[in-house]
DNA sequence: GGAAGTACCTACTTTTTTGTAAGCTGGTGT
DNA sequence: ACACCAGCTTACAAAAAAGTAGGTACTTCC
């Protein structure tokens, strides 16, 4: 599909009419949220455990990690497995809808990594002009 | 870019032991909201007038409009014109670098178009499952 | 003189999100 | 008997985001 032409698609796709009912919205809100997008590139690097997504993704509070992790486990982006130890060890790993999902994700991320320092520029211009203006 | 080699990537990019300061995080939340990513979509159908683009993104009240606007402006994303006529007219429309977003925010969205039946399926499973659990 | 139109802004209120701190569970070492 | 471990959950409080209602500025039309 060309570029062009997906562009079209993803435009028709969320700014329907009555886009105020996509079902899509809540879903999407919730794994691009903050959180959600650092626990998943850390998934992506391989399984983890709770305690080490948490020193992993630095700042997180134990209660938004649970919090995310089971929202991503509800829409079956990621796995959590327990095992019957003790203390009980759970493993947090994506999915192959998860898997899938990483690329899209990474691909917008990149862009920001590429493209921050224009980003910061331009605030940096708009809020010098502003000042004086 | 091999897909792996970019996933790896993205993961450096925000995982970083202290990602807690990354500069980036709050413009990409902020460029990645729920009605910066819909303002955006419909931008990169053209050039939109506030009026229009009020109620083309259905539901948005003026004040987020306007918000998130102007927030975009900031970033660099969307230019602002004003014709002199009367009452004046405001026309918005992406730059180069909104543009250069489209393509990786596009394909997010596309994703998630492709995947959404999956996710809420994965979503009614998961809830019938605690229910009786 | 008064209404209308465009593109906002402001104050106020409600809703949602996030953080903090504490508690729970269930087996294990002491 | 008691504290400890991991991995949560809960109650409470604070902060941030969003919605509502109204107002502003300027000008043209009646």
């Amino acid at each position: 599909m060309a570029e062009t032409e997906q562009v079209a698609t993803a435009s028709r796709l969320l700014t329907h009419d009555t886009f105020d009912k996509c079902p899509l919205r809540p879903i999407m809100d919730q794994t691009t949220s903050r959180w959600a997008t650092l626990i998943i590139s850390a998934l992506i690097g391989g399984p983890h455990r709770f305690a080490q997504l948490h020193a992993r993704v630095g700042g997180i509070s134990q209660k938004m990690l649970s919090q995310n992790l089971k929202a991503l486990a509800r829409s079956g982006l990621v796995a959590r497995d327990v095992a019957p130890t003790n203390p009980p060890q759970v493993t947090y790993s994506l999915t192959e809808l998860g898997v899938s999902l990483a690329g899209p994700l990474t691909g917008l991320i990149g862009w920001f990594g590429r493209h921050g320092d224009e980003l910061l520029a331009a605030q940096q211009q708009y809020d010098s002009q502003s000042a004086d203006g």
